[in-house]
DNA sequence: GCAAGGTC
């Protein structure tokens, strides 16, 4: 009898592909009892080697099989005090809308040889599959477990990675452990105590639940920008920022030189270098010393080739980032389409934060499978034909996913309007990467006019090269400018002062929260828009609509509540003794960091946890003695509302 | 009633 393998997928639709693939599409589908998502699929299939042809059980989990929580009497908010949480015993059990799936994998490794693992191949999916590992050994103690390594679910991808398994990473699962439990005690701790003690404070608060996780990511962030002096921009802490910013904006007049000249029957504007002051009697005195000059005098005359590069390949933020700004969708929209794209066959897999093809890709034949499209298929066969550049290489490299780019062509009348709209933004900027610069000539030209300097700028687009496929880029040709020589005199035909107010910065959009989001290391690239969702849902910000129609801009204005907090918390943080150790255990990119250790091997699981726990301890006891802080934050920004 | 990360 055949030998069997069990293969277990990170979700429905990736088992499918799979089972599709290495089958050549002759399975069998079997439901299985207690859930409606997951299926076996049944086939046979040679994985060459020691291994063979053997029958195959393909199914798959739905994300993680299993969760953290503490044992039973500590559950309840006032069975403890929140600060026990740091200690208390936790368990790891199978969710219970899970039972039937791991039941199933238990079942199915019984009569298994071999478990081979097919999580998505990232950390999350490498704790994934040792609980897949776990359920299988349950099963069947002596199953051989082998995982699989692919990052699209493109045909020939897929069977090679069957016929070359790699073992499970045990230190990025690991890691995710660690993570895991952080995340729930430091969560449960801070939340318990912030909400028991703030729902006394005023009635608006009552039933609300106050939730410390994300909270706590923003008004930190917001500190450690202002300690390194950039505090350009936003989450809840960012986004309070701009608010105050924007609330304290006072307009100020300001006042300039222009300077214009009609020749060869062109108008040129010349700008002044000094762009404007805000003093007005100088602005006039240094009109009239350019006016007594009467002549002005050309003193740079710069004629250079200039380029504007093609974009660098495409990485997850980058996406959301485009997507909202180009493709007017919000960043949750723009991952979900393309998860759906990604499982279809259709993009590779869209969580990455890689900005840089691996020489092995054959990137050309990726080209070539855009032809039949009838937009940018010729342009597609022109690259092939002699345009094809190799694309530029960012600074990024996950080592885990390629950018994200086409695997295969799909017709249009196949997708829906939004997968549409971003299947084809992934294969023009894939394209465009794949192609050579625009290239132009640039002139600038200086003048001195009494004491004072102006310059003008020309541009002719001589090759339009990527932008012709990547239209969500512009670069144009200005006028053309008359002719000047170096050192000529001449007559300005209208030289005058003119005025402006400065304006307000507009509150925080979505593209620069995302920005600074990755900036910061906050969030996975996969769970950024889920942030913003959540802090929206938890009434710490609210969406304005700037503008109508197509050129509406979505914008973030914290609630009373979200200043309230993040005063607060400024306040609270504002006396604890040791600058450097306050700021440090919130961070968010600290845990990454000590993720990677436990990657790399140089720090244990059960090392990370210790030290992290102690650190935030030591917050959280901070915090509870200076509660009063928080309190008076909230009666201030809160107690009218409670009329309301 | 708490977290973050998977996915349906």
């Amino acid at each position: 009898m055949a030998r069997k393998i069990l293969c277990v997928a990170e979700k429905p639709a990736i088992a499918r592909a799979v089972a599709t693939h290495l089958s050549g599409g002759a399975f069998q589908t079997h439901a299985i009892r207690g859930n409606q998502y997951v299926k076996n699929y049944e086939f046979d299939f040679n994985f060459g080697g020691a291994w063979g042809t053997c029958s195959v059980t393909m199914t798959s989990v739905v994300g993680h099989l299993t969760g953290l929580d503490f044992d039973r009497q500590y559950k309840g908010w006032m069975s403890c005090p929140p600060g026990s949480l740091f200690e208390a015993p936790v368990q790891e059990t199978v969710d219970k809308d899970k039972l039937p799936i791991a039941d199933n994998i238990r079942n199915q490794a019984k009569y298994s040889k071999a478990l081979f693992i097919w999580t998505d191949c990232d950390r999350e999916g490498e704790h994934i599959g040792s609980e897949v590992r776990n359920q299988a050994k349950a099963g069947n103690a002596r199953i051989e477990v082998k995982r699989a390594k692919f990052s699209n679910t493109e045909s020939a991808h897929v069977r090679r990675a069957a016929l070359e398994p790699v073992n499970l990473d045990e230190y990025q699962a690991s890691a995710v452990a660690a993570r895991i439990e952080l995340d729930l005690r430091i969560g449960a701790a801070f939340t318990r105590l912030q909400t028991l003690q703030l729902q006394t404070v005023v009635a608006a608060l009552k039933e609300k639940v106050i939730s410390y996780g994300k909270l706590s990511i923003m008004i930190d962030i917001s500190k450690r920008i202002n300690k390194l002096g950039s505090c350009q921009f936003p989450t809840l802490g960012f986004v309070v920022d701009r608010y105050l910013r924007v609330q304290n904006f006072k307009p100020e007049t300001f006042w300039g030189i222009k300077v214009i000249l009609s020749r060869e029957g062109k108008k040129v504007n010349f700008l002044w270098k000094r762009v404007h002051l805000f003093d007005r009697a100088v602005v006039t005195m240094m009109l009239e010393r350019c006016l007594l000059a009467k002549q002005a005098r050309v003193t740079k005359v710069n004629q250079k080739p200039t380029s504007k590069w093609r974009p660098l390949p495409l990485t997850t933020v980058d996406l959301q980032m485009m997507g909202s700004r180009f493709l007017r969708l919000d960043s949750q929209t723009i991952m979900k389409v393309a998860e759906a794209l990604y499982t279809k066959g259709f993009i590779s897999y869209p969580r990455t934060e890689t900005d840089q093809f691996d020489k092995g890709i054959d990137l050309k034949k990726l080209v070539e499978k855009q032809y039949p499209d009838s937009s940018w298929g010729q342009y597609a066969r022109e690259l092939i034909d002699g345009k094809f550049r190799t694309p530029r290489s960012g600074r990024h490299n996950d080592k885990a996913h390629p950018p994200i780019h086409p695997v295969s062509w799909v017709s249009p009348n196949q997708l829906n309007a939004n997968e549409k709209k971003v299947y084809e933004f992934v294969v023009r900027r894939f394209l465009a990467c794949c192609s050579d610069d625009a290239k132009g000539q640039s002139t600038e030209i200086e003048i001195q006019y009494g004491d004072e300097f102006f310059h003008t700028n020309g541009l002719i687009v001589l090759e339009r090269n990527y932008l012709d496929v990547y239209v969500y880029d512009k670069w144009e040709s200005s006028q053309q400018l008359p002719n000047f020589e170096r050192g000529e005199l001449f007559e300005p035909t209208e030289a005058n002062i003119f005025d402006g107010k400065t304006t307000a910065p507009s509150y925080l959009t979505e593209p620069e929260l995302i920005g600074l989001m990755d900036a910061n290391g906050i969030g996975t690239d996969a769970t950024m828009a889920e942030h913003i969702a959540k802090i929206k849902e938890r009434e710490y910000v609210a969406i304005n609509e700037r503008g109508g129609g197509r050129s509406s801009v979505q914008e973030f204005i914290p609630t009373r509540l979200g200043v309230a907090l993040v005063e607060g918390y400024d306040n609270v943080v504002e006396g604890l003794p040791n600058s450097v150790s306050l700021s440090k255990p919130f961070l968010r990119k600290e845990m990454e960091l000590r993720m990677l250790e436990i990657c790399s091997g140089t720090k244990t699981r059960q090392e990370v946890v210790q030290q992290s726990l102690d650190m935030y301890r030591e917050v959280f006891i901070h915090t509870q003695r200076r509660i009063n802080m928080l309190k008076a934050a909230c009666r201030k920004y809160l107690v009218e509302e409670t009329g309301s």
